[in-house]
DNA sequence: AACGTTGAAATAGTTC
DNA sequence: GAACTATTTCAACGTT
């Protein structure tokens, strides 16, 4: 292992360019994502709204999400759960 | 106005000095809150399902502001409203 | 937490909303802070590196100085840096 | 949009549906890039450094020196450094 | 008391 | 250049 200053330079340089390939390949989903809403802007419809819409869904179910977190802690301060599962 | 190096030096200070001064009373209202949900805890409430609670309220609010706007959106779209008021 | 639509429900109420009211204020202050930025903007100021100011007076020296050893060490594994300067 | 129950609306689920997965994928990204910032924390880097690195890695050089020389002029304006160093 | 988790705040990039 | 979106960063919090 290649020490420069005292760090281990093969092995950061490692971490570092599989964190910027996979930041390659979000960025190619992005990308995506653009041509997406390109495309339904071409077929007549309003992105505007579709970026409300799925603010909406994302909303819907984080607050799915959120009351089944609350009844497990209800139901965990009233005892009718093991403390830590 | 004293000038260094090109920049309106008391302007900035007191710029700086007004946000440092807000900034302040933020860190009071936090400490504030932290206060309340010990007086809280010390009356046996759970504080867990007290930050649960109000997330869900967040959360509720959020939803009706996000339908109205959406609602908005649809209109404009229709020409029910002018185009930008 | 049991005793609902007695005291304690009604202490829980007043502890909520205690709560919303204090982050309705620093909601408040934020946007202060926000309209200050503005303000200087509008007075040719570069906002970002007022906020590089802010963080540095924050910061205490010796912080401010380990971060950048830090940063050259990595810098130099990396061979980002000449290799004797 | 007005052709409910018709293809339009077939359609609008269609990239709807497409773009929520492609933000799934995204979301799966990013959760691999906190695993290796966390392998290499178990290693015995600095994840914020790492943070750094990867920053500069993406700013061209100038950009770099602008900034840095602005900020020392504030400095300046502001007393936070010696007259003349 | 370090650790990871989460939520808020800031910055950068994109669109109009 | 103004507004909006998305990403990144930072700080608080509970957890172990």
């Amino acid at each position: 292992m290649t020490d420069v200053g005292g760090i281990a330079a093969e092995q950061l340089r490692s971490f570092i360019e599989r964190i910027e390939r996979l930041e390659e390949e979000k960025k190619a989903l992005q990308s995506d994502i653009k041509d997406i809403f390109a495309e339904a802007k071409g077929n007549g419809f309003d992105v505007k709204i579709m970026r409300q819409i799925l603010k909406l869904r994302k909303m819907d179910q984080a607050e799915v999400d959120e009351q089944e977190t609350l009844l497990d802690v209800y139901r965990q301060a009233l005892g009718m759960l093991p403390p830590t599962e």
